[in-house]
RNA sequence: CGGGGAUUGGCGCAGUUGGCUAGCGCGCCGCGUUUGGGACGCGGAGGUCGGAGGUUCGAGUCCUCUAUCCCCGACCA
């Protein structure tokens, strides 16, 4: 992409009604625009941030058998009467709309009870089992408060996916690998080393415990107490004597931590199924219960995570799974030599596939350089009369002052992906 | 949902005890000088002061209501 085509631009100032520091440096970048409190427009740059992670996880929902559907947005509140979970003081933040007739439905929060409703006509058997629907898809929760920028908002990207198992031992089988793929997820995000699998409480849908993926990072909401030698958590909600002990976990092992909540996978038995009429036969033909789960991951709060905790004094600094481009290509010095080789050297990138911002702006080496920094793009390259006179360009990485003189011939080897 | 603060061009802000055509910085447009870390000069465009009602000769400034935003708390599948 040319800068020159791109119509956001970056600012020196922030929003005075924005303080969280993801959102802040977002905004100023030019990647989001803040609509209302807890709500957010992604511009360019920042849907290219959004599509690299939800790419990230769909590949690894699909390498555990995943299958992507879409759900629709609005829900008719019959299903979810059936479960207890339409009445307000039971569920309290829906988003509730009305048909013109009058008649009441939901805006999507979560998507247990439709997604369970819609497979009655396709499971009747235990040849049917198992079945892993999958979706990434805007939700919708009316918080009392936002706040933390794009980490809890009203309105965010999700990715949910669902397990229906024909008993728990495929359940439990299905539900560890989930866990695996997630913690490769965080990995590829470049997260990994600090985010742990954590025990939580089981939440409105059981009475058994949940697991949180925890990322530890200072701007969190989360307190847990973490095992660092066994490499296990225990959220702050459920951190009392008797659980630890059912957990193996000394108090005296555990650290207490601040961390953000990137992951949470539930085990939810047969709840839904037996309550919406999902079942099956097994080989003797009698009626069994479905083993179901559930499984978020929240894309926009981990672009907020991401954007917030690898951020430094003059920028973001994405890392280079995530970046909007690998390479940030700075033209300095108009002359039509000049102009003619930082074309050239924007196409052979390009054709090499190489993601590329072209800052072909008419605009002083300076500001080019900020916005470079501002914008976190993890290789920076500069072509000028000097570079061109010596037949080489300047590379450097988002991460080190390290300038290197490279040679055109070689540039490429020395961009890693 | 309880308590507190705020709302003035795209963004950040100032605006005395109410008093003339509402200012400043950034950004934007034009011209010129500049040109490797967000340059400088000159000239411009752009706001009716969140909304409604009231007090007053006169309201951005005072009063009432209301909306939104932010903070603290509660809540958070």
């Amino acid at each position: 992409m040319k800068l020159s085509e791109l119509y956001t631009k970056t600012s020196k100032t922030v929003p005075a009604d924005e303080p969280s520091r993801n959102a802040q440096l977002l905004i100023k970048a030019g990647f989001i625009h803040k609509e209302m409190a807890g709500v957010y427009s992604y511009h360019p740059l920042g849907k290219r941030v959004l599509d690299n992670i939800e790419q990230i996880v769909r590949e690894e929902m699909n390498a555990i058998g995943g299958l992507e559907i879409r759900m629709s947005v609005l829900q008719p509140k019959e299903i979810w009467e059936k479960t207890n979970r339409w009445d307000d003081a039971v569920v309290d933040n829906w988003f509730k709309t009305r048909l013109k007739s009058g008649h009441e439905l939901g805006v999507g929060l979560t998507h247990e009870e439709p997604i369970t409703a819609s497979l009655i006509p396709f499971i009747s058997s235990y040849k049917d089992l198992p079945a892993f629907p999958y979706q990434i898809q805007t939700k919708f929760r009316n918080e009392l408060r936002a706040r933390s920028g794009l980490m809890r908002g009203r309105e965010f990207l999700m990715k949910d996916l669902y397990s229906f198992c024909r008993d728990q031992a495929q359940h439990d089988s299905f539900y560890e690998k989930a866990a695996e793929a997630y913690m490769k997820v965080y990995q590829r995000l470049g997260i990994g080393d600090f985010t742990y699998r954590t025990y939580a409480d089981g939440g409105y849908f059981t009475q058994k415990f949940s697991d949180e993926f925890q990322t530890l990072s200072e701007i969190g909401e989360d307190i847990i107490y973490l095992d660092e030698h066994k490499k296990i958590a225990v959220n702050k909600e459920i951190y009392r004597p008797d659980i630890l002990q059912k957990l193996g976990l000394k108090k005296e092992d555990l650290v207490e931590k601040r961390a953000v909540e990137v992951g949470n996978i539930f085990p939810l038995e047969s709840k839904y199924p037996d309550e919406l009429g999902l079942n099956y036969l097994d080989e003797q033909g009698n009626k069994q219960s479905v083993v179901m789960g559930s499984y978020g991951i929240g894309i926009s709060r981990l672009m907020g995570l991401i954007a917030e905790h690898f951020a430094d004094s003059k920028g973001l600094v994405w890392p280079k799974s995530v970046a909007p481009a690998l390479v940030y290509l700075i033209r300095i010095d108009d002359e039509d030599e000049i102009v003619k080789q930082a074309d050239e050297l924007y196409r052979q990138l390009k054709n090499e596939g190489f993601d590329v911002l072209y800052d072909d702006r008419n605009i002083r080496a300076g500001e080019k350089f900020a916005d470079a920094d501002l914008m976190g793009i993890p290789y920076r390259i500069v072509i000028s009369k000097n570079t061109v006179a010596q037949g080489v360009v300047e590379l450097k990485e988002r991460t080190s002052d390290e300038v290197k003189s490279v040679q055109f011939t070689d540039i490429s080897n020395q961009l890693a992906r």
